[in-house]
RNA sequence: GGGCGAUUAGCUCAGUUGGGAGAGCACCUGCCUUACAAGCAGGGGGUCGGCAGUUCAAGCCUGUCAUCGCCCA
């Protein structure tokens, strides 16, 4: 076995990650291992969008995706992890769009069909980065089953759902009131509006009332909405107006009489308790305007001018329009008052342009009857969102759900699968291009010029990708998926809608479990984003530091759910993390020399043997709990503090002394085996958090296998409960020791010399077996151990617990009074733990009702200050006299 | 207006059946001890947001208030 030290002094990642990634991938690791005799366990990624780039939130959802198929992978099941792309109907038609700018172009300039093969060409050239961008975090999916939202399968699952939906009347198209981004030009669903609080105006207007000199007053944030009057509102109760029901009011500056009705939507103490009501851009009053008859007069045009309805203000921008109707207000004096006020105003979340409410004609989803089973499979506990609090929100938003707008005026998406019949009107819906009109037989047929919002192709995501609607054997084996991990920003979006299209497609929940997570945010808690230039690049990260210190520095520590802040400190104690590894790695290999690995007899490890073999069993136990329960973060910590606290900071300490050349060959060969065991497992277990410095240590050391990836999952193994109690002591001991020096200021070089006397003579063993341990760790020379002592030494420092008492003899070094001072603080300490156990111990309702085990453990506690306390007494009181 | 989350050491955060307050970074002291100075050893530092309640016992459970953030209307 070589025992050259291969491995640098420093982890440089840089290649070893290129290294074996590729690696990896060549050998198709990625692929489901194909055992039927295996559970089976499957994620689909999120898709992100084809043309973006990664960024911090998708670093973040797909390490944790990782983790979970790696270490799922390593339990044996037949495991595949899916991925794909989103087609991102807005986003990447605008990025299109902005590129044909450039060359003084507008998509009408090339006309549908060239600028839908613009995109695809741009969606080539682009497409790739984002999966590029996830294989240099690691990630471990079957790029052979990758898919794109756009490809032929998912486009057929489209249309298939699409005319199910249709033909069972889910699916209708509709004058109703839409969200409308002027600037998009397209109609947008509800959810894909932001509000943004915005300090506004109430304008308070007269509008006179007709036959009369009086006015009703009417409050509004929009002004240059009045344009499309058709009524004023007022609350069935409100006595103020009760006698003005039934009349009319001349609408100012449109001279047009509209009538004044009751509506129990008015709210009576807003405003003045009046409102105008314009049910083609509003919607409620869209709503008032059904239920009250109320002609719909449109006043806008798509880009938000204002048109021909709009009498003399036609052509006008609307926010102009707005200035204009104030100030012609003002001069006719009908402006009352202006006060300023906070209402949130709704923006397009994609080009933040304010949305303007529109009645138009689109195509909608009835949801009701879908979100029912959505809502029972979740009460019931078919799916489970973790952390649970999220199922509040989406319940929530489930059962106050309206009908989906699905239709969007855009050239980039899945064209909308209806055609209609220029001779007769036929109107056909078809999972096939028609030919010709199944009614009156021409072929004079005109597809629907819209497309579907995206969010539709993605809610079929999870079978559509699988094959379905075909019963292809992967759709048979991965559905329904085990698991969808994603951000808590997308519930709605996206897993409600997968979860509702799911049961509806395939009688099935497209997932049991919703692991749900939160979002990075810079160093003083903002969202991320390209206006603020707060965004921190993924690559970056993994160019500087590597993606192990990436992946393993954004989820440690991190509670499930919450987002997380992103520090550049966090990064550097992950990398120096990973270097503690790293060298912990190239000790061992340093020290192989005629190693050969065999089979150790239990009676031949050693105390620390014993103790670093139960602590990594009970590591393996916990993380893999942890791991089961979705929490990763919890997983990577209890990682973190065995490999450098237990396994580092000690048991490699602890083993130099068996390793030396001076040690007997069979003992070597001993700590050896132990020491090779314990990295070998433990870079197992962490092998899924940072996969690639595991691999690249694994195939540095003898015995390996092929892979780690592909190597068993570690399970706990037999523990010896006593040797960890033992080790506990001796550790105990070691670092009273430590602290005497350190706090006597007692130069490294300089010899200690330590007697221990042990109150229990049955633990005499313990401290005469394992010399070598406090010779070497706390850097002692002669050592006694005794279990009477007769004469306590004077010039002395002690460390007293209850089961021991430890002096360091520094004739000639001490100062007394300085020791006495600690002791009298140690005292303190020792009073105040003894009180506190005392009055709990003198309470007797705490003795009749805490359990047994608390009351002997507080008993436990006060006869160890107790013993403790004297000793320290009697020290103060020898160190007094001399 | 409704809901959710946060409030713990100087900073960023852990702390899941209620039973001795933790980590990383920062700080102080001493060390190049033959894996690692991206390191080692030792140390200081917290009325766990306020108040009230339940309990023998509350960072943890209940109520309430405050501040901050997010979501929905």
């Amino acid at each position: 076995m070589s025992t050259d030290n291969q491995l640098a002094r420093v982890y440089e990642p840089g290649q070893v990650e290129h290294k074996w990634y590729r690696f990896w991938k060549e050998n198709n690791y990625f692929a489901p291992s194909g055992n039927t005799e295996r559970p089976v366990f499957s994620i689909v990624m999120p898709p992100p969008n084809v043309t973006g780039t990664l960024h911090l939130g998708h670093a973040l959802d797909n390490t944790l995706q990782d983790i979970l198929t790696r270490w799922r992978r390593m339990q044996g099941y037949n495991t595949l992890w899916l991925p794909g792309t989103d087609h991102a109907g807005i986003a990447t038609q605008a990025k299109v769009e902005e590129a044909l700018a450039q060359e003084g172009l507008s998509r009408y300039d090339l006309g549908r069909e060239k600028f839908v093969e613009r995109v695809w060409e741009w969606k080539h050239l682009y497409g790739s980065r984002i999966t590029e961008q996830l294989s240099l975090l690691g990630s471990s999916c079957d790029w052979s089953r990758e898919r794109f939202t756009m490809d032929e399968g998912c486009s057929q699952a489209v249309r298939e759902v699409f005319v199910n939906l249709y033909n069972k009347g889910l699916i209708y198209q509709g004058d109703y009131i839409i969200n409308w981004c002027p600037k998009c030009k397209t109609a947008i669903s509800d959810i894909e509006v932001d509000h943004e609080d915005t300090e506004g105006h109430l304008w308070h207007i007269r509008y006179p009332i007709e036959d009369s000199s009086e006015f009703l007053v009417v409050a509004t944030t929009r002004p240059e909405t009045m344009l499309g009057d058709t009524g004023v509102a007022v609350h069935p109760e409100d006595e103020r107006y009760s006698h003005l029901i039934g009349r009319n009011v001349i609408l100012p500056l449109m001279d047009r009489a509209i009538p004044i009705f009751a509506d129990d939507y008015v709210d009576k103490e807003f405003g003045t308790g009046a409102v105008k009501v314009t049910p083609a851009h509003d919607p409620n009053d869209f709503e008032m305007g059904l239920r009250h008859d109320l002609p719909q007069i449109k006043v806008m045009s798509d880009t938000a001018i204002m048109n021909e309805n709009a009498g003399k203000y036609a052509g006008l921008e609307r926010s102009e329009c707005r200035r204009q109707v104030v100030a012609d207000l003002e001069a006719l004096g009908l402006l009352e008052k202006v006060e300023t006020h906070q209402h949130a105003v709704g923006q397009c979340q994609r080009c933040e342009t304010v949305v303007e409410p529109m009645v138009s004609k689109q195509w909608f989803v009835r949801m009701k009857p879908l979100a029912e089973p959505a809502i029972r499979c979740v009460v019931d506990g078919d799916i489970r969102f973790v952390p649970e609090r999220f199922t509040k929100i989406y319940l929530n938003w489930m059962e106050n759900i309206r009908d989906w707008c699905i239709s969007r005026q855009l050239w980039w998406g899945h064209r909308i699968p209806v055609w209609y019949c220029d001779e007769c009107g036929e109107v056909i819906c078809s999972k096939t291009d028609p030919t010709s009109c199944p009614n009156c037989d021409t072929d004079k047929l005109r597809q629907d010029e819209d497309v579907l919002d995206t969010w539709f192709s993605s809610a079929l995501w999870p079978f559509s990708t699988l094959g379905w609607p075909e019963e292809t054997s992967d759709l048979q084996t991965f559905y329904p998926t085990s698991v969808l991990v994603t951000g808590r920003d997308i519930i709605f979006f996206w897993v409600a809608r997968m979860i509702f299209s799911g049961l509806e497609n395939t009688g099935q929940v497209p997932f049991p479990d919703v692991n749900i997570h939160g979002l990075i945010l810079d160093g003083q808690g903002r969202k991320m984003s390209k206006s603020l230039g707060n965004g921190i690049d993924p690559i970056e990260v993994i160019d500087k530091y590597g993606a192990d210190t990436l992946r393993f520095a954004l989820i440690t520590g991190v509670t499930p759910g919450n987002d997380i802040r992103f520090h550049w400190e966090k990064v550097e104690s992950t990398r120096n993390f990973a270097n503690k590894i790293w060298n912990a790695a190239r000790f061992v290999l340093m020290n192989l020399e005629g190693y050969e690995p065999q089979p150790i007899a239990e009676e031949d490890y050693t105390l620390a043997d014993r103790w670093i073999i139960s602590r990594l069993g009970v590591t393996a136990e916990e993380v893999t709990k942890l791991l089961e329960g979705y929490d990763l973060g919890e997983a990577a910590k209890t990682l973190y503090e065995f490999i450098w606290d237990e396994f580092c900071d000690w048991y490699i300490e602890l083993v130099k002394i068996r390793l030396g050349h001076a040690a007997d060959p069979h003992t070597r060969q001993v700590a050896q085996n132990v020491l090779c065991g314990v990295l070998y497992d433990t870079l197992r277990l962490l092998h899924p958090f940072m996969p690639f410095i595991t691999e690249e240590i694994y195939q540095n050391l003898p015995g390996h296998n092929e892979t780690i990836m592909l190597d068993e999952w570690p399970v706990q193994g037999k523990t010896w409960p006593q040797a960890v109690e033992d080790m506990q002591q001796l550790m105990s001991v070691i670092r009273s020791l430590r602290n005497i020096r350190a706090e006597f200021n007692i130069a490294p070089g300089t010899p200690i010399n330590t007697i221990i006397l042990v109150r229990d003579k049955a633990k005499m063993p313990l401290f005469e077996n394992n010399k070598d341990y406090l010779h070497r760790l706390a850097q002692v020379e002669q050592i006694d151990v005794v279990d009477t002592l007769d004469t306590k030494p004077s010039q002395a420092v002690s460390a007293l617990t209850s089961w021991s008492e430890i002096y360091v003899p520094l004739e000639g070094i001490i100062d007394i009074e300085r020791e006495i001072l600690r002791l009298e603080k140690e005292l303190k300490a020792a009073e105040t733990d003894l009180q506190k156990a005392e009055s709990k111990l003198s309470n007797d309702s705490f003795l009749a009702r805490a359990p047994q085990e608390v009351v002997a453990k507080e008993e436990a506690k006060a006869e160890e200050a107790r013993v403790k306390r004297e000793g320290i007494l009697q020290r103060l009181g020898i160190l007094k006299q001399s």
